[in-house]
RNA sequence: GUCCCCAUCGUCUAGAGGCCUAGGACAACCCCCUUUCACGGGGUAGACCGGGGUUCGAAUCCCCGUGGGGACGCCA
């Protein structure tokens, strides 16, 4: 048993595209067989490396490791079936289009652009479906050589046969599926330069690298019958195809960029958990057999099959997806909860303690206010090492006039104790000892203090901080404050 | 235009002729927990696109309509 997913490396990867790659991974890895990965790179004009070497990365990020394909980090083949990248198995086109000329199912096609235009324009007027009327559909193979001898330039067409019949095939998403075989007219198999065109190297690359089930989007359904032509025509078994249901956006159009982030990397980059975006997804359009809504990989992989799969297209809808990335936030040790942290506090300047004891209990506090990795920078910016600055908003403490007092004698109050953090009760009597001492009370008491710890008036609740700060820096971001009113 | 696919709460879905007074989840609303918020717990509201068949019986099967989507490329 053996899947793939296909990408074309002309852009990001599309959150469309993860949840085909996802399904084949799934599929393959419940059913013991093998996931391989392909490049489909015959678009000259659009493919990059870049493309590729992004959306490889989005796969790994992912964790959907494919057995062979090309891999993320080297860009080299591994596999049996190589070439990968479609680019590089141009011959092996070549070789299987020639047979199709020789045995008269191809032929060589001089039409030009306009000339194509006009027919279609024709066709569509005439309520036919488009489709090419070529002259040179009858041209023996010799008179196509001699022509492009002469400097002709050809394409390679297929010669659709005007059997009337019907095509048909089960899908595995959609069941029995038939079209009518004149539903299209001879189409291009190898463009003016001998590159192939996606329904030629598609069939040959998943003959010959021995696949046995297609899942992919249902875009492709209508190609599935040229496909089965040339199956038919090479004398090749197709393998079982199934057609996944698109995904909308929120008003009921295709997925795009206008209905925000579309692709895996900006999702990657919001703060979103792997596991948490290949849960949401997978359930559009695919749904447990045991009604389980937050699955991990390995579940999803043991309840994943084929006859849960969901015909109708679904809706992408973020808020849901930020719910379940909450609950697999939630769910996660803390130690490994921190590493997927570390990098955006990184990337936002924050300095934080690397005492994992310390990491533990902020996140004991914190976790339940988040739902996206990014949400914890804000959550964590007061508790910086290197973050102290003083707000703007802090002006309205410093004009109190019993303010240096207060900040005075919450210093002394700090350091009067002695552990290296202040707790919860400690925090209330010291609160207590300087409303006494300072003779103030309300904000006269609380703004002060909240100034001195976070630099500004207002924010999270002081005794959920406190405890997260060393008594040494509160006591050093008092006298930074101390000095502020000074000057 | 032609062909193909699809159609259950706002959204994701369960549902394979009687188990359906249509179940769950997100969101909404209310209550409880909580000195606030969040988490958590409990509850309320909310859907079978329309019309014809078939059947003792239809969300489920068939036909027509409507709506949505896709394909019709030297894109994939």
């Amino acid at each position: 048993m053996r899947t793939r997913f296909a990408p074309s490396p002309t852009g990001y990867l599309h959150v469309g595209g993860a949840r085909t790659a996802l399904y084949c991974y799934l599929y393959a890895k419940n059913k013991g067989g093998k996931f391989i990965l392909r490049v489909e790179d015959t678009d000259e004009e659009r493919s990059t490396e870049d493309s590729m070497r992004m959306q490889l990365a989005d796969l790994k990020w992912l964790g959907y490791h494919y057995d062979e394909g090309v891999d993320a980090d080297t860009l080299k083949d591994f596999g049996a079936y190589g070439p990968y990248r479609q680019s590089q198995r141009k011959n092996i086109y070549k070789e299987y289009a020639d047979k199709l000329l020789k045995s008269g199912q191809a032929y060589y096609c001089f039409l030009t652009d306009e000339e194509i235009e006009v027919q279609r324009q024709a066709s569509m007027k005439a309520g036919r479906p488009p489709q090419v009327n070529s002259p040179y559909r009858d041209w023996t193979l010799a008179q196509g050589e001699k022509k492009i001898a002469e400097g002709g330039k050809a394409v390679v067409r297929f010669r659709v046969p005007d059997l009337n019949r019907e095509y048909k095939f089960t899908d595995l998403v959609r069941g029995e599926v038939a079209f009518p075989s004149d539903m299209v007219g001879d189409f291009v198999l190898l463009r003016t330069g001998g590159m192939p065109v996606y329904n030629f190297c598609c069939v040959i690359d998943d003959a010959l690298m021995k696949m046995t089930h297609v899942l992919r989007a249902e875009e492709h359904l209508s190609n599935t019958l040229r496909q089965l032509m040339i199956y038919e025509g090479l004398d090749m078994k197709p393998p079982e195809f199934g057609h996944l249901s698109i995904i909308l956006g929120s008003d009921r159009q295709k997925l795009s960029k206008r209905h925000g982030a579309t692709s895996v990397n900006e999702y990657k980059e919001r703060g979103y958990l792997p596991e948490a975006l290949s849960n949401f997804i997978a359930l559009l359009g695919w749904s447990s057999p045991k009604a389980q809504e937050i699955l991990s990989m390995s579940e999803m992989i043991e309840q994943f099959s084929l006859d849960r799969l969901h015909s109708a297209a679904a809706i992408f809808d973020e808020v849901k997806l930020k719910w379940v990335n909450a609950q697999h936030l939630r769910a996660m040790p803390h130690a490994e909860l921190w590493q997927r942290l570390t990098p955006f506090f990184k990337q936002a300047g924050l300095v934080l303690s690397d005492d994992p004891n310390w990491q533990d209990r902020s996140l004991s506090v914190y976790k339940t206010s988040m739902e996206v990795l990014t949400d914890a920078i804000e959550l964590y910016r007061p508790l910086s090492l290197n973050g102290f600055t003083i707000y703007d908003e802090a002006k309205e403490a410093f004009a109190m006039p019993t303010t240096p007092n207060v900040v005075r004698e919450w210093r002394d109050q700090l350091a009067a104790l002695s552990d290296e953090f202040v707790s919860e009760a400690q925090f209330l009597a010291a609160q207590d000892a300087v409303k006494a001492k300072a003779q103030v009370k309300g904000k006269e008491l609380f703004f002060p203090i909240r100034v001195a710890v976070v630099g500004k008036p207002h924010g999270a609740e002081l005794k959920i901080l406190i405890p997260l700060l060393a008594r040494k820096l509160l006591i050093e971001r008092a006298e930074t404050v101390l000095k502020h009113l000074k000057a």
